[in-house]
DNA sequence: AATGCGGGGAG
DNA sequence: CTCCCAGCATT
């Protein structure tokens, strides 16, 4: 390719240097490489997508428990599928797997069609990289990933200049991917070189001593490998508030509505969000019978990405919902249904449960 | 090409 | 606190 930087190695030798490095260091136990299926690939890899192995295995391991094959999550009510998923965030991640388990079921015969990265592309929440990586462990097929911990050792290993999210600077780094990736042990090949980055050639303090690329790496020959990647340029984030109705009815139970599909919190249950506490007030005038305000709770702030949200809980008693609510539901803490939750939502939900009368008995104090 | 989309681990 | 991670979809 035109544009691809010179690689540091010859690519016969850049393998070999790698998969000996990781037959002796890489990690051959995750959950996801025994029994290795499609299935289970598919959705570690997903899983993944922007977060942490430490984190993702607890969550993989329920979720198996759960949905040990693609029918069964096909088949599983999306309100379980986002139950599952509560705590992981990018919750389109979620909605996109179980849609795609669907149209596996449809139009692929229950399997993922793993014949292309094209055809897995296809499919909903499949990008370039995911598709490579399923294809690369669970077939055993030449496909090139450049997921986050390569782009980090690439652009170290060839002093790659420019964030790696501009699409130039990506197609540099998808030329010298596809270029090194080798013709066979592909599963063990696409491991290692997520292992190298994510414990070797860390974003800070990389173990440049006992590297095997340290000879030939240009980042570390300027002296300054964490220089790279460049990193993204930041700007400010802009703060938001609202106020979360928690409004319990006489049993004790909390009501929630569900976001819309798509977009923030996208299919999740959360509190009646508002910008103004007329707003608030207007809305128990219209939907509750004898509502009873209490104080507010402190407020505290949940960061996005992109924005900060400053949360003020406002606690609400009354008799009971009188207007007209659609895709609400009373939520018993006590014994809490199977539903998706926006992680300061269930933190919120979690703190009243020990303070609402049980019927069942407690512990006494 | 730029933006939206979560939550948590690491320093 | 800040940074950013096993990315992808949408505009």
């Amino acid at each position: 390719m035109a544009d691809m930087p010179t690689p540091c190695l010859p690519a016969e030798e850049f393998q070999h240097r790698l998969l000996t490095w990781f037959d002796k260091h890489g990690r051959h136990d995750l959950p996801w490489q025994s029994p290795r299926s499609a299935y289970r690939v598919w959705v570690s890899e997903i899983m993944l997508q922007q977060t942490q192995v430490t984190t993702v295995i607890s969550y993989f391991e329920r979720f198996m428990a759960r949905f040990p094959t693609l029918e069964a999550l096909a088949t599983a009510p999306q309100d379980d599928v986002l139950h599952h998923w509560t705590g992981l965030g990018y919750y389109a991640r979620a909605r996109n797997l179980h849609k795609a388990a669907q149209v596996a079921m449809e139009e692929h015969g229950g399997e993922l069609p793993t014949e292309s990265v094209e055809t897995l592309m296809a499919l909903p929440g499949i990008g370039r990289s995911t598709a490579g990586a399923i294809i690369a462990q669970s077939t055993g097929r030449q496909a090139a990933i450049l997921d986050g911990n390569v782009k980090r050792s690439l652009t170290r290993l060839h002093a790659v200049a420019g964030w790696p999210g501009k699409p130039a600077v990506e197609r540099s780094l998808w030329a010298l991917a596809e270029y090194f990736t080798p013709t066979t042990r592909l599963a063990d090949y696409t491991q290692a070189v997520m292992d190298f980055g994510a414990t070797l050639c860390k974003r800070s303090n990389p173990d440049c001593s006992i590297c095997p690329f340290s000879d030939v790496c240009r980042a570390y020959a300027q002296g300054e490998p964490q220089r790279y990647p460049v990193s993204k340029p930041k700007k400010a984030t802009p703060t938001r508030e609202t106020i979360m109705l928690m409004l319990r009815d006489p049993q004790g139970r909390v009501w929630l509505e569900q976001r819309p599909p798509s977009g923030l919190w996208g299919g999740l249950w959360s509190l009646p969000q508002f910008e103004r506490h007329s707003e608030l007030n207007d809305w128990l005038e219209d939907n509750t019978k004898a509502p009873e305000r209490h104080a507010a709770l402190p407020s505290f702030t949940h960061t996005f990405s992109h924005f900060k949200l400053v949360i003020t809980p406002q606690p609400v008693t009354c008799e009971r919902i009188s207007g007209v609510r659609e895709s609400g539901v009373w939520y018993d803490v006590n014994h809490p249904p199977a539903l998706g939750l926006a992680a300061p939502v269930k933190s919120l939900l979690s703190q009243l449960a020990p303070f609402t009368l049980d019927p069942t008995p407690g512990p006494s104090y």
